[in-house]
DNA sequence: CGTCAATCGATATTTGCGTATCGAATCGAG
DNA sequence: CTCGATTCGATACGCAAATATCGATTGACG
């Protein structure tokens, strides 16, 4: 188990470890880096090295236990206190995202929504209030809001986005269609729809 | 101007260059690579380099004739014969996206939703009428599509996916957070927003 | 007309990540 | 107890993409 920096794709894999290891019977107790690889399609020697930056280790001959992977993996996103995050824009995308994702999987917890439009502020989103954007910046400068997540039209991003981040956030998951400018500590996480529909276009006409 | 193969990651990048292009004002005719890396975040190189696997070339002290590069940039997405795509699972997130994706700047029909709920089977998500999945199969059939989206459960997500496949589709967009198995040559493009989330937390429990 | 600064495009170099290889450890079978 | 099969983990290699370097071209200005 290296406490070390572990690059983003590895990351972005640990959770297929998790819901896969989670997803089998519970009689078995170890299971080997190859059936894995197998399972998931991975290279087996990538599924030894992303397990090893996040648990203790496998026995040769027998593999890794599963209750330990599964013990390491979660405390590895789930450790500490949770993070707070805000979600800026409640179109159908905002609205999806706070339903849908497993944010408390991760350590993070929504504390509240936000739209610049005047229907739909007031209204809830499941447990979630919807606030007027406004109230953004004054909002997450009392509520320590480590994380910001944004689903609004592009035009507004980045002034969202400057908002977030001089009111402390330190990460911005952007679903907007625009590059962010933001101070060099803060991360920036594009999940550009716009941009997977152009790689699967290309591939389509290359055919 | 090179017609062979473009990496994904200029793919994913080349919609940045063109809103940004799109969002200059008239008078602006050229613009140099080292312009545009600035205001986007990019290495001068690498724009000079992306530019050139769609574009024919910019001058020396000059630059890029603006209104030719964005004509390249859309010929190269929206070129050919719209591709027919189906999106699977209208929950919330198969709703938002159907909504809200430019599928068609990027040469995509959506031609039907499904979902295997019967409560929004019939049911309209703007142009887009709601069928069951049960009818899938024969749908895809018949009409030749190359691109499904998947947004299902991810407990369905793999049964649909090879509904897909066996019916013809080329191209796979993931939503769901299970690995999906297919035909070598069909391409998964995975969106999978569990992943992001590993990485955003990841990252600030880090600090 | 000649010089300088800006910019392009081609060719290295570097870096990050995936993959292969190999020795060491462990278990089971004979 | 010994041998062989399996699996782990470390090191070495390879590839693809990002970045650096450099010469060539163009326009501006004196």
């Amino acid at each position: 188990m290296s406490k070390q920096f572990i690059p983003k794709s590895t990351l972005q894999r640990l959770p297929h470890y998790l819901s896969y290891l989670k997803s089998l019977p519970a009689h078995v107790s170890t299971i080997s880096a190859t059936a894995i690889a197998e399972e998931l399609g991975y290279h087996q020697v990538q599924v030894r090295k992303d397990l090893a930056s996040v648990s203790s280790g496998g026995r040769p001959k027998v593999g890794y236990q599963t209750a330990a992977l599964i013990y390491d993996l979660q405390r590895y996103f789930g450790r500490g206190i949770s993070d707070n995050a805000v979600i800026v824009g409640m179109g159908p995308l905002g609205y999806a995202l706070t339903l849908t994702c497993e944010f408390s999987a991760f350590g993070f917890r929504i504390v509240s929504a936000f739209d610049f439009d005047e229907k739909v502020i007031g209204r809830r989103c499941g447990e979630i209030e919807i606030l007027s954007a406004h109230r953004l910046y004054d909002f997450c400068n009392a509520g320590g809001v480590r994380l910001g997540v944004i689903a609004t039209h592009a035009d507004l991003a980045q002034d969202v986005c400057d908002t977030l981040t001089d009111s402390g956030a330190l990460a911005i998951w952007n679903f907007s269609s625009i590059r962010l400018k933001v101070p060099q500590d803060v991360l920036i996480f594009d999940q550009n729809l716009t941009a997977s529909l152009a790689v699967l276009s290309a591939h389509l006409k290359q055919l």
